[in-house]
Formats: C-alpha cells, structure tokens, sequence
RNA sequence: GCGGGUGUGGCGGAAUUGGUAGACGCGCUAGACUUAGGAUCUAGUUUCGAAAGAAGUAAGGGUUCGAGUCCCUUCAUCCGCACCA
C-alpha cells in the first residue's frame, strides 16, 4: 500500500470526530493543562499559511502534553463581532450574523483539514446571545462596583453609598474621575437623579463626557489602540479628536496591579515591556504654583522636582480650563488665535510638525513656590491636556523640548544640573546637559552639591513641609473607551431614566442586540440601534443605543471555554477551580496593548469578584511570528520614466546641451527640455516629477526661444523590443539634424505594455514593478503564457526575454519578501497545499521553517522535502512492495541509541518551543534508521507515538497498522533512558592552542594522564608538538582535548 | 529621541548555553537508473587553495587554553512607543 495521505487523513479525521476522541472533562485523578489559541476574527478572505502557524505549534503542544498524562483543554471560537462583517452590511443590506457564520464555516472547514485536537463542543462565538449574555453581565457588575485604593480591590457600590450616607466624601480613598468634596448630610439630601450623576465618578464602567478619537467614516469612536498615524486601523480613515459622553471602564484603577503582575505571568520581555510602556507609570510630584495677582492654584506634574529652581517659565496646553481666567487683556486676542490655530489642525498636522516651535504668551505669571520667582505662564501644544494636569513648569537647561521653546521665544535658562566630572557651567554646555540624570545640582540652594536622585526626594520633602505639593505618580494609561456606535457589537444592558443610566435586572439577560433594517447610523446621527423598533423596557425607558467594543467579548472567552454550557453562571466554581487559567497562550504580539491589557483587566476584576481563582489569565505566552510571502514581480517598462532617464543621463554626461523652460498647456503648467545647439524642445510627458531636476534650468531657459521634438512613442515600444536604448538614439538623430518620425501619440492606458525579464534591465528607473501571481512563476521564471491569459489587458502584451544558458528566451521574474495579502498575489493557501501534499506535511513543514516567535518568509519549495521525509518515514515501516512489514526482533544498541537520542531531544525542545528543531531531529533519527534498515517494533512503536503531535494523521495509521486498536492520541510518550545513549568512547577533537587539528577516539574510562599520553603518541600529532614544549592539557570528557604547546 | 529584537553559506536555519561552526532542509553541481524528468537514488556543496593548509559567525577591540556564544565600542536592520513633563 503506498501512502495515500488524503485516504489516510479524511479517514482519521471522521474517526476522530465520530469517536469525540478530542473531548474533555473535568478529570480531578489528572493534573490539568490549557493549551489556548488566540481566537481569530472570521474574515472574508479564509485562513492563509500564516494563520494556521500558531494553532499547529498549540496543537503539537496540546497533543505532547496529553500523551505526558495531562488532561488537556484545548478549545477554539471565534472573535465573531466586528466591524468588516458590519462594513459589508452597509454596503449590501446582508445581515452581519450571515456574512460572519458564512466565514465561521469557512474557516472550520480549513481548520478540520489541518486535523486539530479541538475539542469542538467548547466552542464559543461572542455573538452568541449564550455568550455574550456573560459579557453582559460582566458589565452590570463593573457598573455596579469602584475600586477601593486601600484594599486594592473593586468592591460593590452598595457600599459605597453607605459609606456616603454615614460620612459623606470624607476619607474617601478609591479610584474616581475626579475628587468631590460632601457630607454625608448633604449626600442625603441629594435628589436621586444627583446622587446617581455622583456615583458615575466612581463606578467602574462609567459614562463620562470626553475627548474621543471620532472616526466619521466608520461613525464611531475608536480606542487608542485602534488609531494609528492619525488614521483608523481598520480601514485607514481620518480620526479627528472630539469630546462626546461615552461609557468608560475605569482601568486606571488597577494600572499598578496590571504593572506589578507582569513578574509573574511567562512572556515575552518585549510584550511586557510594551505593556509597560503602555501603562507609563512614573514617579515624581505635583508642585503647586501661584499666579501673580490672582487667587488661582497651578498644579504641574513633575519627575525631576529637583530642577525646580531650574523653572524659568510655565506652559499651559491650550485646552487648559484655566487659560482665559489668567490671560491678560492685552494678550487674549493672540491667546485665542492660538488656541484657534491648534484646535483646527487634525492630529495627522499635529504629529507632523511635532518639531515646529509654537506657542503664545498669556500675560500672566506664575510663582515658583519655593524661590518665589516671576514665571512668564505661556500655552504651547507641546504640552498635551491628556497627560499630567495640562501644565509644566518649564526646565529649560534640562529639557530638550522646554529649552527649543526658550530659544525659540528667548526666554531664560539657568542650568542647576552639572555631570559630575563637568568643570564649569557655562552656558555652552548647555545643550550637552539635557536629561542630566546622574549630575550634581548646582545653582539651587539647599540642593547644591546633591546628586540628582538624593535632590528629588529633598525637594519633595521640602515641598511637602511648606505645603506646596506632595509626591505622586502618574500613569500614562487612560481609561478604555467602552462604547462604539455601532450595530455588530453587544448591547448595554443599560436603560435609561430621567436621563441617566441604569443596569438593567441580571435576569432580563442576554439583552438581545434587535434586528434593525439598515446598518447605518440614523438621518440625525444616532447609532444604528436607535432604529431598532421597541428598543425600550417593559416599563418604556429607553435603552442604550451605543454597542460595546470589539474587546468586551474577547476579554474574557478563555474563561467561558471551561465551561461553556452553563446557562446558570458565566463558568461554575468546579470548573474553574480545576481548569484555572491559560497554561500556554499562542497569538500574534501585535495585541500587546488591546486584547491582552484589557483581557488582564477584566480578569483582575473577576478575580476581586471572587469568580476566577487567577489573578492573571495567561500564565505563559508565546507570540508567533509573521510568514511572509514571496511575492514576483514582472517589470512593466515605463515610458515616460524611461524617457526622463535618458534625457537626465544626458544632461549630467553634458552630451548635449539640454535646458529646461517652462510652458503652460491647458492651463496646467509643464515642463520641458530645450537643446540650445539645435534649438529644439525634447517634449517629454510625465510633467510633474521632473520639476525637481529642472529647477537648476528654469531662469536661463526662460529667456530662450523654442522649436518642437516630439519624441514618437511607438517608436520607443519599438526599440524596446530591439533591445536598444531608442530615446537616446531618438535625440542624437535630431540633433545630427535626420529625419525624426512623427509623434503617434497614444494615451497611458491604451499602450500595449512592455515587460522586462529582470536582468536585462531591472532598473527601477525605466520600469514599474508589477505583482504577478506567484503560481505563474516558478524557480523565478515566469510562464508566459499564463501570464497572457490572466488578464485581457496582458493579451498582447510584448515580453523581452532573456536567454538562458541553452540559448532559450526566459522571462525572469524579481522578488521580494513582504506580508502576505490578497492584493500582492503571493498568498498561499493552505488548503491547496493540504490537497496537494497532505496535513502533516504542511505541519511539518510550518513548524520545519524556523523558530515560532520569529517572521520568515513562506518558501514554496521548501515543503518538498519535508514531504520527501514524511514519504520516507511511511517506508521505514514498509518493505520495498509498499507492504506494511515491521519485525518484532529485539532492537540493536544502535538503533536503540538512535530512538532515545530523539526521545531526549523532543522533550527538550518543546518546553522551548523550539519545534523546528524536532523536526530536524526526526529526520535525522529517519535517516539513520533508514541507514540501519530498521524495521523492529520496539523502535517503530515508540517512533510513531512520537511523531503523533506533528503528524497525527500518518501516526493513527501506523498504530492502527502496528496493530493497535485504541487512538494514538490516547497512548503515552515513551520514557528517556539515558543508558541507551551512553557510549564507553568518544571521538575526540583534538586541539593544540584552541585549533582543532584531528579527531581521535578515546575511551571515557580514561584519565587525563592517560589521554595526554595517547594524544602525544598518535602519528598525527607530531607535527603540532615538534620542537615545543607541551605546557598545559585540558581534558573536558566528551568534549575535548586540547594541548597547550609552545 | 526612548525601549525591545535581530545580524552565521546562494536561501530557511542548527550549534547540548564557553568546547569539532555551518546539523537538518531547500537550491546548486556531478553521476546512476531512465524514451523522458518538476520522479528516485548516490556523491559533493562556507571561502581561497591542486594539496598541505589558511581564513571565517556585521565591523573593531577585550577576557580565556578555547568565543557565534561573555564584556566594551561601532555599524546595519526590523518592530514597538513617541512632544508622557
């Protein structure tokens, strides 16, 4: 039987599904491991060889874990809320739940293909009402709960309010928006409506007014995270900064749990350090300054208090509520241009001229609380509202930015901080001390001579004695926009009453997202649910129009896989007291700040609930690298760039006077060549990108008089073809004074396209780089005819060859490696390549390409090998008539040698995930075995159970072959004996000076003595020791021998 | 600018963590079997050299009997973050 690896596979995979082999239970006799794959959005476009990459390495972990005696849980879903399933519904009225169950079956179909141990009836979809009903729920609970700063922890609101009505605001140390002073008196003389706009300052999911980045294409607001460049991340459309009330969830709260935590979860230092970052915790003070002349407090955050006698002015972002209190009159009108300038600009011309100095000068001055220094207050967007109070005391000899803007406005700078090995403090050292973070202070009174550290808690003690400010930290970390005014999300379970918000009864869940007859927000630009009919409480109060984001359903679907059926709780006790938390998480790191931060958060609160029994999700977390794709290109010349070429070669190699004068045709302005020597115009199109190597004509030209070359296009194809370069040529004839032949002219688009094989010219100045789609080429040489045949408008295209070393024409193609898309035509799928070599092949093959956490390119060649291997190991277990011939002979020492070598070797390298090197290992072990014409089951049993997590799909054959009749899934790992791989010799290098000369074999029972005495007797080793001295032997047994001489 | 990663043949990548650099695979070269080869098998394949040998892990320096691996300096490149006070 030969090996049918699509006979093979469709048969284990219905075996494997009709027998739920991959089925899990809670099972307290074994220790419980979660293996978890980030859950992928189901996008129209199907999985690629990219996606599969993490779920295969997940899969050979779940599968090796089981066969160690785990009870594994490996489950998957879908991401299914999204916005391009909602896009797709604007656009074509098909309801979104069809368009993603659509791809759902898609991508199921691809994945059971790849034979995954899934354990399907687990599998959760975040549109689910049953799912989401938990989402849900989750958010009524953090409306319902604020976060204590004393027991660091959320607790209910309830008591909250009974701490109000006992004491008021008094004491009160939580998590809020923004302090508020009352007493419990006046608490209770709130109204309701009063008392619930109080609680909103509190509440974990909160609805606040404020500065949203607002996304009118889309229509809704997007998180930070979804903004890149100024620009939605899905879909690439402006984002404008727009204030707007919005729900929040108060995730500053628990910035110092979720920074603290990061020591002890498994991943990668980059992933934590971008949390880090994200959550920007930073140490300093808030310093408090006076304003001359008015009862006004200024409130700065600072990390270096120690430069305070530094301060040479104050700068105020231009949002800063206090701006018209302290301008003066006679700066107000330059204040409010200002003001003006910066708020139209949109945040892309923000970033854009992050280096330009700008700012206005209120009048008014503050006072350094400590000196009592005269401070010029100015605004500046250099200062940003969001971060801090909106305003800093300027240090200008010790901040880049601060000391641009005092030069820029000549405005004061005093160095206070000096490197210690610095003499003097002179001014032209200024710019060499910015972020002086190890100097000593100088001109700072009580500080002098303290080294900058010692400084900033000095100052801060000072600060905090006159009661002018305290030490404080500060968080970059903003709290997580909540709501999305859109259709394909969850619904709030929110109603509202005389205008503010309620939760609605637990038991009225899930809140069932309403079907509505267009997608779009409405005529008055509300969000798309407020065309749902009836969308009110049994009692008539209106509920939420807005829908949550894409990351309320994934934050916290690792939970609901434990235990997914359960119409009673999100996840019951039991099960999550015996499957805890995620053992190993795989997915892509481009989540470091969404998912995985707000999936922490909400584990964190479910944790203070009491629900989860972790505190984190993912104990441990490996990011899987990106595969590329090879992408070919054909070079399409371009005529008029390959006309501009020749004419500027020209022009530099001063063959030919050629100038440049400036017409207007049309009304648009173009340019072109004049030759002086024949007083000819060299019109050539393409007009606007040569202005930049014209400039240096234009003034001379001007005064010139012209006459007309036109330069024949089809001329130009033609020489092309020939293969000469005709502009050129064109241009000497004129100039010689032949005849020229007239200009045909023919528009861009009708021109019959020119390609070049790569070497004949595949200069980026003559030609456009055009994507060709990578199953026309193959070793790079492209097939002509599929080519033709791809497009219409390729049909007549012309091809220049070259010639190979047969003399025959070949189009040569170039290449690039870049992400792999639709669009650049090097996708591969991994569906064809399943038909063509077979799962395992393809698991094989993607664990073969290099190390998990790295990007690699996809080489389409590379596979056959590893389908060579798989061929190869099916024979080691038949004879040469393809019959299935295993013998149950006692294993030789070698091959049983070989079998623990590997066995030692896979268990190494999966805890490092380190599966391409396993593979090779395979091979290796393959080869060998082969070499020794193995065929005895005590070798073949073992081997298969081993190969079972890569190649599940030969492996069942095998052992249902080797006469098995239980799964292999269900078999255990064969143990290492370490006594199978020891030798009683070695084959030593032999080293002189540290260079390896020859290879000598020794026996290990040998002792240094001895071994220095065989090495010096062995023939090969005169000629290193002749006429030396040997003063030294290292021996280091089983690994080498080296001999000092000299 | 700050932070993190990476740098080894024609290519993807190994190297038991300081001990024979280039495993394994692709590609390439030669040969065998073949009507044929995008099949299979055998041998070779870091560079220079006929060989002996020499050089060699981005560049330079250091520690060591011994460095791809450790330390210092520089360069290149990729990915985050970025007026964060």
């Amino acid at each position: 039987m030969d090996y049918n690896f699509s006979e093979i596979e469709k048969k284990w995979q219905e075996y494997w599904r009709d027998n739920k082999i991959y089925q899990v239970e809670i099972d307290k006799n074994k220790p419980k491991f979660y293996v978890l794959d980030m859950f992928p959005y189901p996008s129209g476009a199907g999985l690629h060889v990219g996606h599969p990459l993490g779920y295969i390495a997940s899969d050979i972990y779940a599968r090796y874990k089981r066969l160690k005696g785990f009870n594994v849980l490996h489950p998957m879903g879908y991401d299914a809320y999204g916005l391009p399933a909602e896009q797709y519904a604007i656009q074509t009225g098909t309801h979104p739940a069809v368009t993603t169950e659509k791809n759902i079956n898609r991508y199921r179909e691809q994945m059971d293909k790849i034979g995954f141990c899934y354990d399907w009836d687990r599998e959760v979809r975040t549109s689910d009402p049953q799912y989401y009903k938990w989402t849900q729920w989750t958010f009524i609970q953090l409306f319902n709960s604020y976060y204590c700063n004393n027991c660091k922890k959320a607790k209910p609101i309830a008591n909250l309010i009974q701490y109000f009505e006992k004491h008021g605001a008094e004491n009160l140390n939580v998590a809020q928006s923004k302090p508020l002073h009352f007493t419990a008196d006046e608490w209770n003389a709130m109204s309701e409506k009063q008392q619930q706009e109080i609680l909103m300052n509190y509440r974990l999911a909160y609805q606040a007014e404020t500065m949203v980045n607002w996304c009118a294409e889309l229509g809704t607001v997007l998180a930070n995270d979804e903004v890149a460049d100024g620009l939605s991340v899905r879909g690439g459309y402006p984002v404008v900064r727009k204030s707007m009330k919005q729900w929040l969830l108060r995730i500053t709260a628990y910035a110092d749990r979720l920074l603290e935590d990061l020591e002890t979860v498994n991943w990668s230092d980059s992933v934590k350090d971008v949390q880090r970052n994200w959550i920007g915790k930073s140490m300093g003070a808030s310093v408090h300054f006076g304003v001359e002349g008015k009862d006004i407090d200024l409130e700065v955050f600072t990390t270096r208090a120690d430069t305070l006698f530094g301060t040479t002015f104050m700068v105020l972002a231009p949002e800063h509520e206090l701006v018209m209190q302290i301008t003066t009159d006679e700066q107000r009108a330059e204040v409010e241009e200002y003001i003006t300038r910066t708020k139209n600009r949109s945040e892309r011309e923000r970033m854009a001229e992050v280096r330009k100095v700008s700012g206005a000068f209120t009048g008014a001055y503050g006072i350094n609380p400590i000196t009592g220094a005269k401070l010029p207050i100015w605004i500046a967007d250099y200062v940003l509202m969001g971060y801090g109070t909106g305003a800093i005391m300027a240090v200008p000899a010790h901040d880049s930015r601060d000391f641009a803007f005092a030069r820029h406005f000549n405005l004061p700078i005093i160095q206070v901080v000096k490197k210690p090995s610095a003499e003097t403090t002179d001014p032209a050292t200024w710019e060499e001390s910015f972020d002086a973070k190890d100097g000593e202070l100088v001109n700072s009174g009580f500080l002098d001579g303290m080294p900058v550290k010692k400084a900033i808690m000095r100052m801060i003690e000072e600060l905090e004695k006159k009661g002018v400010g305290t030490g404080k930290t500060n968080y970059r970390l903003r709290d997580a926009i909540f709501s999305r005014q859109r259709y394909w999300g969850e619904p709030f379970p929110i109603y509202y009453k005389d205008g503010m918000p309620y939760a609605m009864d637990e038991s009225k869940l899930p809140l069932m997202l309403p079907s509505i007859d267009e997608y779009k927000p409405t005529e008055n630009g509300e969000p798309p649910l407020a065309r749902a009919k009836n969308w009110v409480t049994e009692e008539g109060y209106p509920i939420e129009t807005n829908t949550m984001p894409g990351f309320a359903g994934s934050s916290g679907y690792y939970l609901r896989y434990q235990d997914p059926h359960n119409d009673k709780e999100y996840f019951s006790r039991e099960a999550n007291d015996y499957w805890q938390n995620v053992d190993l998480y795989i997915g892509g790191a481009e989540h470091a700040t969404g998912h995985l931060i707000y999936s922490r958060f909400w584990c964190k609160f479910l944790y203070d609930l009491g629900l989860s029994c972790k505190a984190e999700p993912f104990q441990r977390m490996i990011n899987q690298g990106m595969i590329q794709g090879r992408s070919s290109f054909a070079y399409r010349v371009n005529i008029e760039k390959l006309c501009e070429y020749a004419v500027w070669n020209m022009i530099k190699d001063k063959k030919m006077g050629v100038e440049f004068i400036k017409n207007y045709k049309d009304g648009r302005r173009q340019f072109d060549f004049f030759c002086p020597e024949k007083g000819i115009i060299l019109d050539v199109k393409r007009v606007g990108s040569l202005e930049k190597l014209a400039e240096p004509w234009e003034e001379y030209a001007e005064s010139k008089g012209l006459k007309i070359l036109m330069i024949p296009n089809g001329e130009i194809m033609d020489d092309c073809i020939n293969g000469t370069n005709l502009v050129e040529q064109k241009i000497k004839d004129a100039v010689a004074g032949k005849d020229v032949p007239s200009f045909v002219d023919r528009p861009a688009h009708k021109r019959i396209p020119i390609f070049v094989s790569k070497n004949y010219t595949g200069r980026d100045e003559y030609s456009d780089p055009i994507h060709v789609d990578i199953n026309m080429v193959r070793n790079d040489i492209l097939d002509v005819e599929a080519f033709r045949n791809w497009r219409d408008d390729l049909k007549e295209a012309v091809f220049i060859y070259e010639k190979d070393k047969d003399g025959n024409d070949i189009f040569v193609c170039g290449s690039e490696i870049e992400k792999m898309s639709k669009s650049k035509y090097n996708v591969q799928n991994p569906d064809d390549l399943v038909e063509k070599y077979g799962a395992d092949t393809l698991r094989l093959y993607e664990m073969f390409l290099g190390p998990l956490e790295q990007s690699k390119p996809w080489d389409t060649q590379g596979i056959e090998g590893t389908f060579r291997f798989v061929r190869k190991f099916w024979r080691l277990y038949h004879d040469e008539f393809n019959q299935f011939n295993v013998s149950d002979e006692p294993a030789t020492a070698a091959e049983l040698k070989c079998l623990h070598k590997l066995i030692k070797k896979e268990e190494d390298a999966i805890e490092s995930i380190s599966f391409n090197t396993v593979v090779s290992a395979f091979m290796i072990c393959v080869n060998e075995l082969s070499d020794l014409k193995c065929n005895k089951r005590e070798i073949l049993d073992p081997l298969c159970i081993m190969i079972s997590p890569y190649a599940p799909h030969i492996a069942e054959e095998l052992w249902h072959l080797l006469g098995h009749y239980n799964s292999v899934v269900e078999a255990s790992f064969p143990v290492y004996d370490e006594s199978k791989t020891v030798e009683n010799s070695f084959n030593y290098p032999i080293s002189f000076n540290g260079k390896m000369r020859f290879n000598m074999e020794l026996s290990l029972t040998m002792t240094a003595d001895e071994v220095q005495a065989a090495v010096l007797a062995a023939p090969e080793a005169a000629k290193w020791i002749e006429g030396k001295q040997v003063r030294k032997l290292i021996y280091v047994p089983n690994k080498i021998v080296n001999l000092v001489v000299g």
